[in-house]
DNA sequence: CGCAGCGTAGAAAAATTATTCCATTTGATG
DNA sequence: CATCAAATGGAATAATTTTTCTACGCTGCG
């Protein structure tokens, strides 16, 4: 039993979080009912909340010793505080009071608002992806990938961490998938590699990269396909490729969100899983 | 006693008002009480509520069996149900569940449903994110990145594509920014470099990587504050971290998404860029 | 003025809920 | 493999909370 017991749900939250590594097994099992469940710990009896979480109710009262509450009653507080503050439910009068303050003199740029304009713009994006996306390219491209000894994936700048995703989860469902990263400046070489067994995905937006733009141009040299994932069907790498997937990413005040894009690529990924029947063990677990 | 008792909040309220002249005078009493404190009457025990009006605790009893409840437990519950549906429960997992039951078994391999399926829980991933979000997290991330004289970018695996789009796209809004990529297995030798003006953006994900934690915990040794981007507030990366920004990101088949947390990463670079007057001509155009 | 009927306060009883305690299990260590 | 400390489950107990019950007081009316 330790001393000062934190006295709002934030500071036992982070408390929670900093000493969960050393904490008990069934402790942890409660620790982490805790955080996700927040509601349940203001609201429910001690009785119900170990049901829940498998635990008996004597384990909840050594938990909250543990974090320096008298018992378990004492730590239940900070949880209703909590919701009383958040909602601010006193009445009508002064719901609608408060409702109009939070959409009055809205501050656009505020982070927080910032985050919901590229969540809601997402959210549109993958919306649009579900609808333009054709099938039958996914499932040429599922072929191409299955036939190929090696998938070489290019991507530079803001295309990077797409392709550096591609490279990942390829690997992790047991297909042999090479980033080409340049690093030491060797993209040159690395695409010196391609054969005609292999297939390059490239992806690239405006301003097109010349780098990835030379990979499929090698690429084609030496008889790899090429798949593309671009923001037009007029790019430069688009014209030389089997397939060309046209993803409308997100824009938010001219920066632009990679979201549809990853979709596509995780699709990639696991269809080709399912297809070519990976034991599900050996699936990437995240 | 009466016949039906209401159900939920809202016709309970319209019936006090409804019947509030025809109610003896403590019963008036109590019931501008009720109307007035919601809040009370779900979290308070009757003693404390009975105090606050100055009414004994047996009137509540009373109240209650006028309006038809079987005592004033049972109608607590409305109270209480009320706060729940209208607080933001992070169901997340629930949610998730419910959609991919819905989802039927027709055909659900083939890759076209697979993108189809990935896209709608990246959008679940998406609205759970806008929900969940905490507004003081992110202002206070976007001052310790201000703040910072180099940001510095962790990640490994699944995250990489994180990390690296945070260097990408810190770069372009003029912020010093070095990603710790440990290429010729460095990791150790970039993260000595790290002070106490400094910051670490660290992302990781179950199944936590060694090289992060191990610069989180260079990071704590030599002052630098960290920003944590994790899938758990109990992750080895969290209880170090001055803020963690606990994302749910999509599943599909033990196969997790980006999208969230890519969202979350635009979201700290344009707020950024907002907060701290970048020109707009000099913003990344994608 | 007295009696009937409703409303009320407060104490007592019942029910529910939280906490403690101890026997048993688990896991680590020599 | 024995031993010990820590952790756990579950029943026993304690505390709290809700509900019931009864006696009292007020009000209106004969």
């Amino acid at each position: 039993m330790t001393a000062k017991s934190p006295s709002n749900l934030e500071s036992l939250r982070s408390e929670i979080a900093r000493r969960y590594e050393e904490l008990s097994p069934r402790l942890k099992q409660l620790a982490s009912y805790v955080l996700d469940n927040p509601n349940d710990m203001a609201f429910e009896t001690l009785a119900v909340i170990a049901d829940r979480c498998a635990v008996q109710p004597s384990t909840i009262v050594r938990f909250a010793k543990v974090f320096g509450y008298r018992g378990a009653s004492q730590m239940q507080r900070l949880f209703r505080d909590e919701i009383m503050s958040v909602a601010p439910s006193p009445s009508y009068s002064e719901r609608i009071r408060q409702f109009q303050k939070n959409s009055g003199s809205v501050d656009r740029l505020s982070p927080y608002n910032v985050m919901r304009e590229f969540a809601d713009s997402n959210i549109i994006a993958l919306e649009h992806l579900k609808e333009t996306l054709r099938k039958e390219d996914l499932d040429r491209a599922i072929d191409l990938i299955q036939g190929a000894h090696t998938v070489y994936l290019a991507g530079v700048r803001r295309a990077f961490p797409v392709a550096s995703y591609l490279a990942y989860a390829l690997s992790h469902v047991e297909k042999r998938a090479y980033l080409l990263d340049g690093v030491a400046g060797m993209t040159a070489e690395q695409s010196w590699m391609l054969s005609s067994e292999d297939v390059v995905i490239a992806t690239s937006f405006r301003p097109y990269g010349d780098e990835t733009a030379g990979v499929v141009e090698r690429a084609t040299t030496n008889g790899a396909a090429v798949i593309a994932i671009s923001d037009s069907h007029l790019s430069p790498i688009a014209g030389k490729s089997e397939i060309c997937f046209e993803i409308k990413d997100a824009e938010v005040s001219q920066f632009r969100s990679l979201t549809a894009s990853l979709c596509l690529a995780q699709t990639l990924v696991i269809s080709y899983a399912y297809k070519f029947g990976l034991d599900k063990d050996r699936r990437p677990g995240g």
